[in-house]
RNA sequence: GUGGGCGUAGCUCAGUUGGUAGAGCCCCGGAUUGUGAUUCCGGCCGUCGUGGGUUCGAGUCCCAUCGUCCACCCCA
């Protein structure tokens, strides 16, 4: 293989085998934003790079290293967008559709982080997600959730876990992180590198540490509960409340801090244990304070984002069926007289039967082989347009997926034949 | 960015202590008396990831590099 006809790094093709899985995540969240009132929004790809830096945070591993950035041409910075939640509020304030209103969106659309590649984490990757903006309430923060449990239902993988977290206000996280930082440099000397590094620029994110050197002193760490304002705290409780209510299970996760700089009280994250490292399929929160960060009105919004090749991967494994789209029917055309007769056969059979599915073959080879493709296209039933059909104006119809007989049909009988076929395989 | 495993036909892999490359599947054509299973026959396919080095000779040894997978990290 030549580098030319190398594929970038960590930047995947979605060959046909996998397309109707795709296509079975994507049409679950249409039907089930459809259900709650989201509105599909479709942002660039592109923006300008202080918009994420801004919105995710200066000294986010994001922002700080996983980038695609690149000049245009009349010099301004561009970046490849991480992630949808900065483009979708840089879009409402942009058009004012946030303005004093409430919006509950949702998008769909690959993303960029120039990260080293593994299981369910790529360079380029696709991220469905929901914001709903303009609702302070936790009641918001529970509709958003049980929407992103229903949507994972309705893709049948199931086995989830739903984690939950308050990360309060900025102000009591500011006093929670001085606390944090405050226990962390006691213990200073049993910190790894990268945890003590972590220490002044982004104590949270210590607690999210697995190295085993730190485990021991981050059970006694302060709480981050405990450092709750009474605002957040009875958000919190609220939500609990609602979610239990709703019949949506979840663990309290104190540790779980996202990684970029956002979000405020609740955040959440749906982990299963069937993808190795890369185990959040789903994640968000609230964020109250970017609509203003970003130089619009004060708008409270929460939102989550999910991983679609994490979702495809496992229903891949777990070998759910999906709704493919092979042939209905497959028209063999042996001969050349045969073969023009059946391409306009076949569009006036397209034209009489709707949504039918119909390839049509022509060319060399023997019946038999014509019939191992017709049986490989996966169709129903094979058309046989030959010498003696053409001749006597019939066509052949052999079912390829039951025993029943072969029949031939007139040409002009054909639609409504296969009208009757479409109805039973319907039923 | 760090660490480890792996890189031989489109796919899955075999290649013994270094001697100039194989199988199965797939694909194409044909036979089994006009029609999908099975079986049979034939055909196509590789500068053994790439570049150096050692050697009379390397897919087999050494170095580098790229890719890939997994983990760390990070996150969807």
């Amino acid at each position: 293989m030549t580098k030319t006809t190398q594929g970038v790094r960590g930047m995947n093709d979605v060959l046909p085998e996998q397309s109707p899985r795709w296509q079975w995540v994507e049409r679950c969240a249409r039907e089930v934003f459809a259900a709650y009132g989201y509105e599909e929004i479709r942002l660039p790809i592109v923006e300008r790079t202080e918009l994420f830096a801004r919105a995710i945070g200066e000294v986010t591993d994001i922002v700080e290293k996983e980038m695609y950035t690149f000049d245009d041409r009349n010099g301004d910075s561009l970046t490849l967008r991480p992630e949808a939640t900065a483009g979708c509020v840089r879009a409402g304030i942009e058009h004012g559709f946030l303005h004093n209103q409430v919006r509950r969106l949702w998008y769909a659309g690959p993303m960029f982080r120039h990260e080293r590649p593994q299981q369910g984490r790529y360079r380029q990757f696709h991220q469905i997600g929901a914001e709903a903006l303009g609702l302070d309430g936790p009641d918001i923060d529970a509709e958003i959730i049980v929407l992103s449990a229903r949507l994972l239902k309705q893709i049948g993988v199931g086995d989830f876990t739903l984690r939950l977290n308050s990360l309060g206000t900025p102000a009591s996280r500011i006093a929670y992180r001085e606390a944090l930082q405050s226990y962390f440099s006691e213990h200073a000397a049993v910190l790894d590198e990268d945890s003590r590094r972590r220490l002044d620029r982004n104590p949270l994110r210590i607690l999210d540490s697995k190295h085993p050197a730190v485990q021991p002193i981050l059970a006694d760490a302060p709480s981050l509960q405990d450092h709750l304002d009474d605002g957040s705290r009875a958000h919190f409780d609220r939500l609990c409340e609602l979610l239990t209510a709703a019949g949506v299970g979840f663990v309290l996760d104190p540790r779980l801090v996202r990684g970029l700089d956002y979000y405020t009280k609740t955040v959440f994250e749906w982990t299963t244990t069937q993808l190795g490292a890369q185990d959040a399929v789903c994640s968000g929160g609230r964020y109250d304070g970017l609509v203003e960060l970003l130089g619009g009105r004060p708008t409270p919004a929460v939102g989550w984002a999910l991983g679609v090749e994490r979702l495809v991967a496992l229903v891949e494994r777990a070998d759910i069926q999906v709704p493919d789209a092979s042939p209905h029917a497959y028209l063999v055309a042996v001969g050349d007289a045969a073969a023009s007769a059946a391409l306009v056969l076949a569009e006036r059979i397209r034209d009489a039967v709707p949504g039918v599915r119909l390839v049509l073959h022509c060319g060399a080879g023997g019946f038999r082989n014509q019939m191992k493709k017709a049986d490989k296209s996966g169709a129903r039933i094979a058309l046989v347009l030959g010498d003696d059909e053409l001749a006597a104006g019939t066509i052949g119809i052999k079912p390829l997926r039951d025993d029943a007989a072969q029949e031939t049909v007139a040409q002009d009988a054909l639609a409504d034949a296969l009208t009757k076929y479409l109805d039973d395989w319907r039923a």
